[in-house]
DNA sequence: TGTATACTCTACTATTATGATAGAGATTAT
DNA sequence: ATAATCTCTATCATAATAGTAGAGTATACA
């Protein structure tokens, strides 16, 4: 696995959403702004997330975006595969591969996978709500650092 | 951490070797040939492999390549570290970072270090010697699949 | 109904990493 | 000598990444 810019941001924009949980749309500049993205790069982003139907989009003046599952229902590990992919350090960790010669014979393949297994164990462990509560608790957020 | 396949070769590579350990040297073609790898690049990777510290080489005729340790002595952590670099999946996981507004109040960190943790106990913690022995035990080797 | 605000969509571009390939040169056993 | 083998530097093609640009569409509200 390894965590691109566009992964990155998805998740700082994900998390700055699940802080405003219940509230009013936020823009994509606002979103932009405090988590120092690239406003057309985010744009993109969003556009992104919300086919993965984790946000929902207002148009107009007061639009924005929201969150369109509540906070404790995302989880890490979704985005993060939803936008770079499958969290395998090598293709052939994957269920259906046959590249390797003689794939059952094949002694790294087994590492691969517990690789991706401890990942997954990880990120799929921790949902935006627990994130969320992670920086409230580190005191009072006014211009929040994601 | 991803595994490209100059590490997937580089691997592949230095168990070939373990499997020839205490015989003769090994010639790149050998190598290349019994892995599927292209001649020309696992020159390179050779080259890189021995700067590393990890095989010598014997030019001229019965010339080829050897491990510059015991198997027993060469972990896949160090190996895929060395070739394709460190383990975490995002650079803000390193210790010297500073690439967060505010990276004592970032959230992600923890999460990639966490995981950049998981796997260095899986990586760090099987030697060639090991994967040797898993490849004999399959059966004999004839034409071994690495 | 006009207009400002904000999302939508497609195309384009620059840079870098990856995965090689090419070829001349140096060393060594026989 | 010479054949086999490693050594070194340069070059190249492709794809992924990280953006940028700009025209278009929808909505609130005065
Ligand atoms: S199946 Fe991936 S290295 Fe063998
Ligand atoms: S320090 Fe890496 S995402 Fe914050």
């Amino acid at each position: 696995m390894r965590i691109t810019y566009k992964g990155d941001y998805a998740l700082k924009t994900i998390l700055g959403l699940a802080l405003h949980y219940g509230n009013s749309p936020t823009t994509i500049n606002d979103l932009a702004r405090r988590a120092d993205i690239p406003t057309k790069f985010l744009e993109q982003i969003l556009l992104d997330l919300k086919r993965g139907g984790f946000v929902e989009s207002r148009r107009g003046k007061i639009g924005g975006y929201l969150l369109a599952r509540a906070p404790s229902q995302i989880k890490l590990g979704e985005v993060i595969r939803f936008v770079d992919g499958p969290v395998e350090p090598i293709a052939c960790a994957g269920k259906k591969y046959s590249g390797c010669n003689d794939v059952y014979k094949c002694v790294f393949r087994k590492i691969w996978q517990d690789v991706s297994l401890a990942t997954s164990k990880i990120i799929d462990n921790i949902t935006f709500e627990e994130l969320a509560k992670n920086i409230k608790d580190k005191g009072p957020v006014y211009t929040y650092q994601i």
